[in-house]
DNA sequence: CAGCTCCATGATCATTGGCA
DNA sequence: GCAGTGCTCGCATGGAGCTG
DNA sequence: GAGCACTGC
């Protein structure tokens, strides 16, 4: 279709086919409709000029061998001079006397007004490069948006053979242009107007078909069944009641959406959103012990060995009168305990240390009721008895791959999945994302705990923030400085961590025990390094943003961040969440050299709320569905033109899709074969 | 550190006055 | 498969910020 | 000039 050359340069921008030039959309478009008459050019503005070509000469200068282009053009209010450079060919291809026309910035030469470099088109009906509304597109390489703005006019006739997979009169209900007609727009707009409704289609389309894609899976998996755990409510509230503190009500809420949907037969699908330190595990753990109690099995995986013996003993602690039997298993350990109620608080040890080999027979009989282990541990060769929930920590979509892995391991039976995760998406992002998946979300941190203290610190009180510092490390505390960079790359002086741990080392913190922390470090110094930290051989710990999520350091009490304008809210809040995991008080100290008055209130905002699904909505309304941190994760395919935060759209879309997927989608053989190629494309998780 | 992409930039004339 | 014709787009370079 | 499509042989 196209020749070799360019096909390769296209095929970088993963164009292949004729098909995929038509779906690769503008960036952004550039209005050159309006033609300024030459009389009303003001030099530093940007204009589209037309007229005829009265004069064109080619120029070298002197020194170097630049060759410069001077023509004049003229309107019949005035004459313009324009330059190129570096391009003497346009002296040919130009004819005295031609309607050009021009668009560029206008500048104060020395000899008066002059056109710069601007992108000139000869005069004719149909125009592709200005005086129009033209398309701009990312490009690379060799491929200039000339080059690609000409191949597209090409072949967008080629549009009209692509039949529209929307319905008709979904699209009638929405009053959506055909296909065709938003390609043609999307590309070569004839005005704002239609312009505008081909992005709304075609953004729809993208929103529609994630929406569809989820809720399809989510209907097949409906398809299955699950065992019923019934709910024992006494179980429960005793449970509830023997702990020594009290439960939110957002954890009573979310607890109580997950009971009663594992009580249905059809598998549960959810994902239980809450800050670190909002109590999702026990919110778990009441699942768990249900399904203990019913005699059958769950498991619950980590995405690291240290995060899965943390849970290992915190659930021992909780069960410690429930006479369930957990095991843990990762690559260094397999063991498993035994909590005996008559045995006041003690955890009597079954078997510790146990072969794998042993362990996994055990499991294999159902005799061990609860599995901790790390999440690929768990998906290799294991087999359970009845195994009927299971929870994921860390990892927001259990992928289809891994869930057909664990199905094979257990009877025919599916579990009942429970998604963990600490990043705060607001509710409406994560319906658009997590389409597939019920959700539950706890917004409310335990009474107990105190929220902690942030401040942002002008700059002329910094000594004052190390002195406090200085203060609380006296007293046995910790302290975490977080820097946005590495190494010095200091254009407008950002702190880098590097720079920032020499400076204190010397200076401030000389007397501290300091060090060091980033990404570019080996595994193994920054598991040292950690673990230093942890064990309180450390008392001051500069970093950048690399320290690890869920690491829990419960004497460290102040989190200190230089250049802090260069985070998400969402990323600093997740900083500040790894301190003040005690009964200390604890501090956040933000830093800031940005003046801006936005930043300020972004970071005033981070001030007031210690609530992540707050400040997630905030960074969502402020700096867009790009900058909500998580959002990079969560396995969404790119979104040309829909946008997250258009949540109108986003609603309208799943209704559809709802629609679709409830009338039976046999009915729209085209639209089933666009879903299905769209699944392919995103199910790599 | 490398490799890319994105963006800005590139060049000037002619006059004047004093001196040899 | 090869030559001739006619079409469109065609700068160069450096620093910058981003990602693997 | 580089690519490329189209034509005509």
């Amino acid at each position: 279709m196209v020749g070799k050359k360019t096909e390769q340069h296209l095929a970088k921008l993963g164009i292949l086919k004729v098909r995929d030039l038509l779906f690769h959309f503008p960036s952004y478009h550039q209005d050159l409709s309006k033609i300024t008459k030459i009389q009303n050019v003001k030099p530093n503005n940007f204009y589209t000029i037309k007229g005829k070509l009265i004069s064109i000469v080619n120029k070298r200068t002197p020194r170097k061998f630049i060759s410069i282009t001077e023509a004049l053009l003229t309107d019949e209010t005035a004459s313009l001079k324009i330059v190129w450079f570096n391009q003497p060919f346009l002296k040919k291809s130009l004819r005295m006397g031609q309607e050009l026309l021009a668009s560029g910035k206008a500048q104060i030469g020395m000899n008066g007004l002059q056109l710069t470099s601007p992108t000139y088109e000869i005069f004719k009906k149909e125009l592709t490069h200005t005086g129009r509304i033209v398309p701009v597109y990312s490009t690379t390489g060799k491929l200039t948006p000339k080059l690609l703005r000409f191949l597209i006019k090409k072949i967008l006739p080629k549009a009209k053979s692509i039949k529209d997979y929307l319905p008709k009169d979904l699209k009638k209900r929405q009053g959506f242009t055909d296909l065709n007609a938003a390609l043609q727009q999307i590309h070569f707009p004839d005005n704002e107007i239609k312009l505008k409704q081909a992005k709304r289609r075609l953004a729809f389309d993208e929103l529609f078909f994630i929406q569809l894609s989820a809720l399809s899976s989510k209907r097949k998996l409906q398809e299955h069944k699950a065992p019923q755990i019934k709910f024992d409510k006494k179980l429960v509230q005793s449970f509830v009641r023997s702990l020594p503190f009290e439960l939110t009500n957002a954890q009573r809420r979310a607890a109580w959406e997950v009971l009663k949907n594992i009580e249905k037969s059809t598998p549960m699908n959810r994902l239980l959103e809450g800050d670190v330190g909002s109590g999702k595990t026990l919110v778990a753990a009441i699942n768990m012990l249900e399904v203990a109690k019913a005699k059958m099995q769950s498991v619950i995986m980590s995405p690291t060995e240290v995060l899965a013996v943390q849970h290992f003993k915190n659930l021992s602690k909780l069960f410690t009168k429930q006479g369930i039997i957990i095991g843990l298993l990762t690559n260094n350990y397999s063991k498993a305990n035994k909590n005996f109620s008559k045995e006041k608080n003690k955890i009597k040890t079954m078997e510790d240390n146990l072969p794998k080999t042993k362990f996994k027979h055990l499991l294999e009989k159902g005799k061990i009721d609860l599995i901790v282990g790390t999440h690929a541990l768990i998906q290799k060769n294991i087999r359970f008895a009845n195994l009927a929930l299971v929870v994921i920590d860390e990892q927001h979509r259990f992928g289809v791959n891994q869930r057909k892995s664990l199905k094979d391991k257990t009877p025919k039976l599916i579990p009942h999945f429970l998604s963990m995760t600490a990043t705060p998406i607001p509710r409406t992002l994560a319906i658009s994302l997590y389409g597939d998946l019920d959700i539950s979300i706890l917004d409310e941190m335990p009474k107990n705990r105190k929220p902690i203290k942030t401040y942002l610190v002008p700059s002329t009180k910094r000594i004052g923030a190390y002195d406090f510092i200085k203060k609380e490390i006296k007293n046995g505390r910790q302290a975490f400085v977080i820097c946005p960079l590495i190494e010095k790359s200091d254009k407008l002086g950002v702190k880098s961590a590097t720079w920032e741990y020499k400076k204190l080392k010397k200076g401030e913190f000389k007397n501290l025990r300091i060090n060091l922390l980033h990404g570019r470090m080996k595994a193994k110094e920054k598991e040292k390094t950690m673990d230093n930290f942890k064990s309180g051989k450390i008392d001051v710990l500069v970093s950048t943003a690399v320290v690890e999520v869920g690491v829990d350091v419960p004497k460290a009490s102040v989190m200190m961040i230089e250049g802090s304008e260069r985070f998400g809210l969402a990323q600093l809040h997740q900083f500040r969440g790894r301190v003040g995991r005690s009964k200390y008080q604890s501090y956040c100290f933000l830093f800031t050299d940005s003046p801006s008055q936005q930043t300020k209130e972004r970071l005033a905002a981070l001030v007031k709320s210690s609530n992540g699904f707050k400040l997630a909505e905030y960074d969502l309304a402020q700096r867009g569905p790009g900058e909500v941190y998580g959002i990079q994760q969560s396995g969404i395919p790119d979104l040309r033109m829909a946008s997250l935060t258009d949540l109108v759209l986003i609603k309208t879309a799943r209704a559809e899709a709802q629609v679709l997927i409830n009338n039976g989608l046999e009915k729209h053989p085209a639209l089933e074969k666009k879903l299905n190629a769209f699944s392919k494309k995103v199910h790599w998780e």
